[in-house]
DNA sequence: CTGAAAGCGCTTACAG
DNA sequence: CTGAAAGCGCTTACAG
């Protein structure tokens, strides 16, 4: 039967405390305290002793009182731009499926595509001195990028790699990614291959140079082939573009658009407009979102690795917590042409 | 020029705290603390000192030391089934919305509509003595809901409405929304009217029962109508079933998917087969996901409030932390009929 | 209405 | 390798 300590002040919140461990097993707080956490130079018989109060006991270790002595939180974190792209959903689902597993929660800042905002977040984040930060890409504000230095919070940056030092990444070429699909339209024998992009985030624009350094190297580049809406990503806005390219002349064979939801509305109104994809144009995405293996016909896509991603920087922020230097400081998880009908 | 308290212990961390507000103001940390706090019966005029004091030295009050001697944290912790489903992003992003400006963080948990899980989540979340708690529905494992009522956290739950005594929520009717949907299907000359279901979880079984009450009502009711599939929704899922139902005799001329991903998907697969919706077959859906509005033909579905059942929800929360009894235990949000060409 | 004391449950920093 | 003391930065509970 568990008994806690016998007399409790006036404030006793009932819980099982540290010091009722320690008492249990015969030793200071102090080495419970060590026991408890692994650290080394713990008599090994100790530690035993201590794990086994603390099961009996059925201990768990205060969050905000280790908070407070070590100034430093159980959570990390984690600034996305959106969970309205099914991208990001994948990304955070991967992080928090292997935080949850080393006692770390995620705390989700959604930072709507705006730097000032995610400073915002930010600020508020480290207020709660975070174990670390897991940001997405590389553009942000000269102030986040002192916050999260000057913080000196070990953080992972994703989407994207980088080689400078210091700096822990975890993404792929979205620039190669885009000159891969775009060699593919053109071994379809497409020449006058649209790009069509919306939100105009740093990644979209990434996908832009690497379409762009394909179309030039071919000796195909056309500035009138650039289609940049800076207004939210959304099948309606796909469908729209591809109206209005559509009515563009000279005739555009190919539209590679940044993002899937673009493409699936584009291909929904070709549909309705009884355009024929591939034969009249063809249509491609990236990211291959949920229902783009659906549409008809079944789209090409760029397949991003979001759950190697959110592994795998989640992995590497854990590496970074303990102070043990990650394997590597920038992992590339890659990408997949997932080539289908409609191009 | 902020002076922080002078002299500093070896484990200082630097922090602006209340003793030094209190100091600069020229009171005790407790009025500070007070102050800070809007608690009644603090003389205005120290109020105006102390904030004046905090404002300069830029303090922000130490959420773990808060939470360590409040035995309450400055987060709430919200158990939703998915963010795969875009439903309850949607209700995600409100209720941070809502919670941020008055200080709380949305710590998110996703139980993959599996009662242990939740259980699990609930489990690690309380550890952490949140200050409030938002959850999905009311089916809950006998653990689950004694875990809340001993907690004594204020419990919000969101989805569907009780009227049970002490128990706070923020809803719609299902059923009732199933059951005008169901109307609508009848008053445009639909008779054999398939329910196809995937997941089922409670929310699907109350469409369910919505829609039976209709059927039995015009004694069009037949048991092999009723298209349950316990798999996860998708729209890959929603184009097989309907191959399946399609192929079923006697004919059926309309079937209400339960949520809009599976209608999404039946939509392309009649696409792609040529079946002619609304005239072949009428095809319904549930929620009003995005792209519902894009399809070809639009579907008529069940637009669902879910960024007023978050903000709702928020700030019954918001009341009953702060020890205010909400206006009404129960907010019905209520539901809107989206009448578009597939039916 | 205000404050001195004690305490929340841990860990750091030091000494042995 | 182990422990007594002090401290993290707040709030509770009591007294005035």
């Amino acid at each position: 039967m568990p008994t806690p300590s016998p007399t409790r002040g006036r404030r006793a919140s009932g819980r099982i405390t540290l010091a009722d461990v320690a008492h249990s097993a015969g030793v200071s707080a102090m080495t419970a305290s060590r026991a408890l956490r692994g650290e080394r130079h713990v008599d090994p018989e100790l530690i035993a002793r201590v794990q086994a109060a603390a099961r009996k006991l059925g201990y768990v270790p205060d969050p905000a009182a280790r908070a407070l002595a070590s100034q430093q939180g159980s959570h990390v974190g984690v600034l996305i731009p959106a969970l309205s792209n099914a991208l990001f959903v994948d990304v955070i689902e991967a992080i928090q499926r292997t935080l949850r597993p080393a006692g770390y929660q995620a705390l989700i800042g959604i930072t709507h595509y705006d730097q000032s905002e995610e400073e915002q977040l930010l600020r508020e984040q480290l207020l709660h001195r975070p174990a670390g930060l897991v940001v997405t890409g590389f553009e942000h504000s000269a102030a986040t990028r002192e916050l999260i230095v000057r913080s000196a919070v070990p953080c992972v940056h994703v989407m994207e790699t980088s080689q400078e030092e210091g700096v822990y990444s975890v993404g792929f070429s979205q620039r190669d990614a885009a000159r891969e699909l775009t060699r593919h339209l053109l071994a379809r024998g497409r020449r006058r291959i649209a790009f069509a992009a919306a939100q105009l985030d740093p990644r979209t624009m990434q996908r832009l140079d690497g379409w762009r350094g394909e179309m030039r190297s071919g000796g195909l580049h056309d500035a009138r082939l650039e289609w940049l809406n800076p207004a939210p990503s959304s099948m309606a806005l796909g469908g729209q573009m591809f109206e209005q390219i559509l009515a563009q002349s000279p005739r555009v064979d190919a539209i590679f658009f940044c993002n899937d939801d673009l493409a699936q509305g584009a291909l929904l109104t070709a549909l309705r407009l009884g355009v024929r994809v591939p034969a009249d144009m063809a249509v491609a995405g990236f990211n291959d979102l949920t229902g783009s293996d659906q549409m008809v016909p079944p789209l090409t896509t760029v397949g991003t690795r979001r759950g190697a991603m959110g592994a795998a920087a989640a992995r590497m922020l854990l590496a970074l917590i303990q102070r043990q230097p990650p394997e590597q400081a920038a992992v590339d998880v890659g990408f997949e042409l997932a080539v289908r009908e409609s191009t």
